[in-house]
DNA sequence: CTGCTTGCAAAGGCTTTGCAGAACA
DNA sequence: TGTTCTGCAAAGCCTTTGCAAGCAG
């Protein structure tokens, strides 16, 4: 269980108390790069055994994003989905199973020849190549 | 009301019938481009007198989309946006105030070096060019 | 002991659905 | 008359919140 303590470790950086229900959800969402909703997650840990609640979920998740450790995507009306790929990328999104792919900026070039609004910042560029299934 | 009969004729050139509610519904989201969230239908029709139901709006912006004369936008978590430009564009979203703008496709030069899964048809590419305010 | 975490249930917001009445052809 | 459309209310999801109990320092 070397990478609990590992993640134990990250949300310590982050400001995070890693508390047993923390390092579970820590487990499935950011051990890799993924695309988790909140239902899966929950799901993943009832399947495991895992004691935790609904609402431990939802406000976790949201700690972490507020802490950077996750990303919201908004794709799906139906749900949200969280990030673990924190940088800025792109996805592929399959609308027809709500797939969801990275996809490295380095892959994608694009030019903006657009004025943003006066008082506003940028705050960053996301492109959705949405495919559908034949 | 001119403009009524050629929203009529659009609806009816769409496959749909051209009642009262579903012409008030029209003018609001189809007159002119625009971005409108269900309640926002619902509130400036209650604000002109009309008498419509939400469950009507709802049916109604379902219908618009499914035939053609609406696409939806998901970029707010909160709510489902109804854009009237239909063709490929992409939208400035300011994510502190909700606010969608429209930009031209030829304004953004976009270049994809991607491998879409198998099985998969491109079905469109969204930039979204997120701004918050200062 | 004090403050942070958790769980449960309830509430909240957006959207859909079931069904009866109204409108229309 | 028969089909389509509408409205109301209820239900369904996803997500958040309130509050009491649990745990840690």
């Amino acid at each position: 269980m070397n990478h609990r303590i590992l993640l134990a470790e990250k949300l310590r950086a982050a400001g995070i108390s890693p508390t047993s229900q923390r390092l579970d959800i820590a487990e499935i969402t950011l051990s890799e790069p993924k695309h988790s909703s909140a239902d899966e997650v929950l799901t993943a840990l009832k399947k495991d055994g895992a004691r935790v609640s609904k609402a431990t979920v939802y406000n976790t998740l949201n700690l972490f994003c507020d802490k950077g450790l996750l990303k919201t995507v908004v794709v799906d009306p139906e749900r949200q989905y969280y990030d673990s790929t924190t940088h800025d990328h792109h996805h592929i999104y399959n609308i027809d199973t709500g797939e969801l792919i990275d996809v490295n900026p380095e892959h994608i070039q694009l030019s903006v020849d657009v004025k943003i609004p006066e008082n506003t910042l940028p705050a960053g560029t996301e492109v959705i190549l949405k495919v559908k299934c034949q």
